[in-house]
DNA sequence: AGCACTGTGCTAGAGAATTAGCATTGCCCT
DNA sequence: AGGGCAATGCTAATTCTCTAGCACAGTGCT
């Protein structure tokens, strides 16, 4: 089952997808880990096993354990967390929005970072007639 | 009450927060027209009393109702916002969140926008040293 | 002032999420 | 092959979210 329209998850259910999003694949117990006020690693399996049913996570195999992986890739997941940021927060302004995340954080930047962005802009305005 | 360490929110309070961020302030009933899969007002209403008693909402008089307002302004909220999906899904890299947003949507922005972005970039190559 | 209307305060109940605990399975080492 | 360890499968209970419904307060109109 792919995960149909997305009925919003659960507040842990929620936490246990950014978890495995952020570091790729994870087993049961890297997931507890890195849970904040961690449950049981009973309850995280329990979890675990929704996700699945819901169609968020698969899994394979890793000798005796399971990995887990969400089945909507990275990049997906990626943009449609961008959107909602944007609809709720900059009034779905990308531009404002990057605004302020430059606000945040260019100064943490490299100049290579910088150069890489400056291409994209230019090459948007190209594109852009 | 301030929001303390924000033990994350419910589903529903979630929502009910992003409503109220997106359109900067809202009456009860607004908040339920905007809802997604609408619950009664009594329901909203009920939520937003726990918001209140967390110390996440605040109200004013408008009339004979009232309106409700976060209690952390948008930009802070903005940015914690923004810090989590860096977390999550680009590794805590701005720039790359910055490419993402360009890529999937500086087609869609105006040659001021784009030059607005190209002078803050520019700014920030010049205070990095 | 009296009535209708719209909105809030509150409590109890249904329902879903989260947890705990036990039974079972598979791998690894001696 | 046998025993120990680590992991999973499952179910029942607890806890928290969410909802429904009624009682009360304030406003505006006649």
């Amino acid at each position: 089952m792919t995960p149909a329209q997305t009925p919003p998850l659960s507040r842990r259910e929620r936490q246990i997808m950014d978890v495995i999003y952020a570091s790729g694949r994870a087993t049961a117990a890297e997931v507890m880990e890195a849970l904040p006020d961690p449950p049981t690693y009973s309850a995280v399996r329990a979890l675990l096993r929704v996700l699945l049913e819901k169609g968020h996570l698969r899994f394979e195999h890793d000798g005796p354990r399971y990995v887990y992986l969400p089945t909507v890739p990275r990049n997906t997941a990626r943009q449609s967390a961008l959107r909602q940021v944007l609809r709720t927060f900059f009034d779905g302004s990308a531009s404002e929005a990057v605004a302020a995340l430059l606000d945040m954080s260019a100064s943490k930047m490299t100049d290579e970072e910088l150069d890489q962005l400056q291409r994209l802009i230019d090459q948007a305005k190209v594109e852009g007639r």
